[in-house]
DNA sequence: TTTAAATATAAATTTTATCGATAGTTTTTA
DNA sequence: TAAAAACTATCGATAAAATTTATATTTAAA
């Protein structure tokens, strides 16, 4: 049994496609084959079940692909150690985003991450929480930020910040007149929600979901941007919230529609997370430490009561 | 980095030594030599101080073996995960015994524990407390029988049974006349006692702890076994205490001499113990399953007070 | 200084991993 | 239902590697 025959079930495990497991693994699919054959003799059990298409893992099989997966992230860490004591955070480092985060914080802290740590290249990745979760299982995300808490096991979760949401008000709206709004003056059937797969679209959801009335047949007027978001609401489509850092990008015009919630403001919880074997643990503390300095200028809420991230609606 | 690479790491580090690393790995000393020199390559550090006599680990060496210590243990538990699926408990055991508890616990289970598992090739090895640990963590014993709790953050202890101490009076004694004992009766200077590295020695020491006049000086007349200790105690040179089990053994003339203690009699914890990493935990399972049922008709005793087996004499 | 013991190096050998070509299956498409 | 496409297994050749024997070098001990 060697790493690189571990690696190669992992591989296969995944992609359930030998040949397509080969190229990712640099590889001719001959050698997948023969490698896996070799391991499947020696183990004396049959990992795949190559009768089903696409090829399946057996009950076995499962059981050691998990703790192929440990062992290989084990022996990825020596090399962690390695670098750790050098002193050294540098090499490829893939960070998963979500779209609600995205464009605000990323221009926070890129210049400056990259200034204090120029070796570690950074390669940032726009995707849902749910793509999150897969990539960081599967390795493919070293880390990520997201909403939280995600009540994971293989996730870990370092916290971030606390966002509150901010309702954003045209003048035609019934809640116009009050400078402060309350959860309670919410109502599902005038806010404009992003469209299906945003967390922050489970946000309000989530924050709405002690009304009576409620029905998801309502929700009609749905977009992917914050901005589009704004146009509409703009005219006279509804209401909407945004997370307290898109309000900083607002011109002066569009600022004044802003309306605070009365104190605990909802908020959403926005952590770095990661897979709970911590593989590349320095770079995560140096994000995670350069990403806290930058946003303790900008957010300064504390008393904020903070709204689950995870659907569907439940009351 | 293969394993291998990893285990010829670990034996070098245990060894001190190329040349006998190399034998106990079954392979040639330039074998050695190179395939940890290709791995120090490959990380771009010295894993091995090599100009100190023994051969030392730096210090980025030690966290290299702990993690590899890691690696090998998880990738040895893939067999076993395959072994189990197959309901097949077999391949070599090596299992560490205390000699207090060797000649009375061994005759129990071994033969029932070899015909319900035939497969399984016990060896077994007679070895005092601190032994066995090193042992445990080195890896050259897979599981040990010995008094616990140890609190060691590498071991794992599962309790087999509560052997309550018994005292061995002799008709000269000046406790001869009372037909139960306390605690408070004993006295240090007429104990006969094992000699040092028994860890029931220890026990009793433990258990003497409390007295005011307590001496190191007063120790003088100590043996290796129980049988000795017995036969000391007739010549008149004190009393003895012995664990439950060995007092099965005696003789209805030597029973006569055996004075129970009140409740809650003094007691020793004896365990199977392990590494923490759990490598063979179906055989270690079937084992404590075996001699649990074992002993279940031996001992009955309830109210029992558990002494450390840990030294030295801290009151 | 000499000897003994231990590690490193070199060259040869054996073993292993990988590849390209191809055969054998199964699934998809026409 | 036949042909094409997609996929995995097998074969023989080759490149890479681990291992061995033999020997040199280094270090510690006598």
């Amino acid at each position: 049994m060697t790493i690189t025959q571990l690696q190669y079930v992992l591989a296969v495990a995944e992609y359930q496609n030998f040949t397509l497991a080969a190229e990712k693994s640099f590889v001719t699919q001959p050698t997948l084959s023969m490698q896996i054959q070799k391991l499947e003799d020696e183990l004396d059990v049959l990992i795949f079940d190559r009768s089903k298409k696409p090829i399946q893992l057996t009950e076995i099989g499962k059981k050691i692909v998990d703790q192929a997966r440990n062992i290989v992230n084990e022996s990825g860490r020596i090399k962690d150690i390695v670098d750790q004591q050098k002193g050294f955070l540098g090499g490829e480092f893939k960070l998963g985003i979500i779209p609600t985060v995205m464009p605000t914080l990323l221009p926070m802290f890129l210049k400056s991450f990259s200034k204090k740590y120029p070796k570690v290249k950074l390669k940032i990745e726009e995707l849902h929480t749910q793509a999150i979760i897969q990539k960081l299982i599967d390795g493919h995300l070293d880390a990520a930020i997201a909403a939280t808490p995600l009540q994971n096991d293989h996730i870990k979760e370092k916290v971030l910040y606390y966002e509150p949401f901010v309702g954003y008000i045209p003048d035609d709206h019934r809640l116009h007149a009050s400078e402060k709004i309350s959860t309670s003056d919410l109502n599902v059937d005038d806010i404009l929600l992003l469209e299906d797969g945003h967390c922050f679209r489970n946000h309000v959801l989530n924050l709405c979901s002690n009304q009576k009335n409620f029905n998801n047949d309502h929700f009609q007027l749905e977009s992917g941007s914050f901005e589009t978001m704004i146009k509409l609401a703009n005219e006279g489509l509804g209401m909407t919230l945004l997370p307290y850092l898109h309000t900083l990008d607002l011109t002066d015009e569009q600022r004044q529609y802003l309306h605070f919630f009365n104190d605990p403001s909802p908020a959403r919880e926005v952590s770095l997370i990661y897979h709970k074997s911590e593989l590349k643990i320095h770079i995560i503390e140096a994000l995670k430490d350069v990403i806290s300095g930058i946003i303790r200028g900008a957010i300064a809420f504390h008393n904020v009561r903070i709204i689950s991230p995870v659907g569907n609606i439940q009351s």
